[in-house]
DNA sequence: AAATTATCCTATAGATTTAATAGGAATTTC
DNA sequence: GAAATTCCTATTAAATCTATAGGATAATTT
């Protein structure tokens, strides 16, 4: 399922993306457009700017605007910072490795072969699908 | 993220369809043998056997065994009984439908349009792969 | 320089979900 | 009737997610 955090996020970036000029956009206006709670928001937006995203300013006309063009952003590099992992389990994560404590041995894994399988479909669609996609 | 429960169904059911014969195999032993907690997965054989996945067999001699052929079983249903929705948001949900109370219009929401992929790339595969294929 | 506007930052509380455990009831076999 | 095994409900423990609080910092305007 995906998390409110994640959902929020895309909405704001699709948002961001979908302004005409690059002024900055305040917080409160996002939350309000888009109905989401400004505090939650706020945090959001910020991790969004500290990951390279999203650039700020602060005091009157101040606010958050897209640092790339929408269509140089990944949706792989959102979903990351967003959701995180894209795979179902870490034991096939390509940024988030970690080895199953309770498996033996990951090559005969039945979860393994399936999960690699949802992996990769999933990351077909990220990867061909940019920030620009978000608002066609 | 897979839920446990998730993965420890899988597992089981793997177990159960790489057994040669169809004799019923105990809940201890394929806790044993995929090292998960025994009452855990007794509640996750028990879910499966509700939902027609499974039999079950009571007494000396019992235990759990699979009531169709592997390859019968696709992975679509057995996910949607462990791990719920296959799509990640609800209102791109075939099974588990829910309207998003903070969308004023599905049509328009960048979110919708993503998760809609996200879910056919998803089912794509749950549709390709059986029960059977986890074994291979 | 003071007032205003808006982001920045940390901490924490509240809510929900997941994972695991407990304990006994019911049924089958021998 | 004793032993083995699933069946069932409730509860606790842990983790994660969502949201809020409250002030610090910085830029702009007056």
């Amino acid at each position: 399922m995906l998390s409110k955090k994640t959902k929020y996020g895309l909405k704001a970036l699709a948002f961001l993306a979908s302004q005409k000029g690059k002024e900055p956009v305040q917080i409160a206006e996002i939350a309000k457009q888009e109905n989401i709670s400004q505090k939650f928001l706020e945090s959001i937006l910020l991790s969004l700017r500290k990951t390279g995203f999203l650039g700020s300013k602060k005091g009157k006309g101040g606010g958050y605007y897209l640092i790339k063009e929408p269509k140089e952003v990944l949706m792989t590099d959102i979903m990351r910072v967003l959701e995180g992992p894209i795979a179902m389990v870490p034991c096939v994560s390509l940024n988030f490795y970690e080895k199953c404590d309770d498996c033996p041995s990951e090559e005969n894994c039945s979860v393994h072969m399936l999960m690699l399988k949802v992996r990769d479909s999933a990351l077909e669609v990220y990867r061909n699908n940019t920030l620009a996609d978000l608002i066609a």
